[in-house]
DNA sequence: AAGTGGTCTAGACCACTAA
DNA sequence: TAGTGGTCTAGACCACTTA
């Protein structure tokens, strides 16, 4: 068991204050507190910390505020928390951050750059193995293959492949995706799909790579992603971009 | 405002007992309810849903349950929320799920493989331009770096470059990272840092080539990170795997 | 059996923002 | 100004796990 022996009773009162040009609520100032004691070395890894309890007298609020700021550390992978033990600080560097995706038009205005879709080829044929892979298709079976290009400022930002299963999903006139790229028109028409991501490095050949005003040959990131609707794939599509993109994100 | 009319008015009991199954908590029920009514189309993209008190009431359960519910689903892009305004559907595809980056270690050893570790290189050097960057240094500070490598049941798994700065650490003897690799040794020593991250595609180069068993030029994929204390750069570390691998997320 | 986190409640007040 | 979500509380009971 753990004794918390502070120099200073700290209240919460005080630390709102001294927070206050951040304006944290309570549950962010005691997450941030947890944060700063682990950080500095008064919590090491491994360690056990205080109970919701004792943070909760400590800090002069609710257990349930505490749980709150807890659970949000704990599902960073800062801390592991197991009943009837209590809350560890995580001993591992294992780290859990979000990656978030939008929309393409969005990704490209939020770099403050303009935005043109246009529909590169689209066409009914058989399916890679890939393709019959991803949708759980049969080698005779027609899918359509829209080939896709996104530009910024003019210049090329990525380039995609979507293959779209008629057997999960009504298709819609191909004229469509001359104006609508097919992940828009499947969000459209698929709210909330079940989504596998995959990231890759792959490298640019040849349609995609002149799409890409890439050699042949050059590295590219690609990010895969199937789409499916009660556990039927609809959609199997993949993004190419050139080596220049980063997925950035931080904590 | 829409007007909820439902054919039964299930009853959270109900609920709980349909999904008792699955022992799903009142708000995981709640949760799993909305997601099933917006994809079952009974609430489309951008329409707004009934607010919080209103599906309290229909479901039997207190407002704070109603909340946790919908605030899951908001932290996952499925609906957006505004003070005043409501709860709606969101209507991009625009998504977020949660990456988790492990220790090596565990990454291999949870593919049910041998995990091996060896130290390459190491050396104190003047940091390349990316490097300097990374680490905000000058050019005639002495950084060290460290390459290493990571093998599966004996096959070239991931080879990583890491750059330490003197200046925001005390570097270990150089033999301990015979043993240990230097992410492990900085996170027992800097328990949560400020980390960034950053994925691309790259392609094997020189020793990076050799150290994986590739060919140069091969593509590869990149995870560069920098550790931060208090906002000074401690690392800057850059992996590299193999085109097979894959960074695979489901929602 | 006992201790810890996980959830839930009923109610309150606050923060934001459209009207 | 009014309506909505955001937070907080004090207390309760439950679920899980170690002893």
């Amino acid at each position: 068991m753990l004794t918390v022996n502070h120099g200073s009773s700290t209240s919460l009162r005080a630390e709102a204050l001294e927070n206050s040009a951040k304006r944290l609520n309570t549950w962010q100032a005691i997450r941030a507190d947890v944060l700063a004691r682990i950080r500095s070395g008064e919590w090491p890894p491994g360690e056990l910390i205080p109970t919701e309890q004792e943070l909760a007298v400590e800090m002069g609020c609710a257990r349930a505020t505490v749980n709150r700021a807890l659970r949000e550390l704990a599902s960073s992978g800062i801390i592991e928390r197991r009943r009837k033990v209590g809350t560890r600080v995580a001993s591992t560097s294992s780290r859990r951050t979000t990656l978030s995706l939008p929309v393409m038009r969005d990704e490209i205005e939020a770099l403050g750059q303009r935005y043109h879709y246009a529909l590169t080829e689209i066409e009914m044929r058989r399916g890679t193995a890939g393709a019959l892979n991803a949708l759980q298709a049969d080698p005779e079976d027609e899918l359509m293959l829209v080939k896709t290009r996104y530009l910024a400022d003019g210049t090329a930002y990525c380039c995609e492949t979507v293959w779209l299963n008629p057997k999960a999903i009504a298709l819609p006139d191909p004229k469509l995706f001359e104006a609508e790229p097919p992940q828009e028109w499947l969000s459209r028409h698929l709210p909330v799909q079940q989504t596998r991501f995959s990231i890759l490095a792959d490298e640019a050949t040849g349609a995609c790579a002149r799409s890409l005003e890439l050699p042949s040959g050059t590295p590219v990131l690609a990010i895969e992603r199937v789409n499916s609707l009660d556990a039927v794939p609809v959609s199997y599509a993949r993004q190419f971009y050139p080596p220049q993109h980063r997925l950035i994100f931080d904590d």
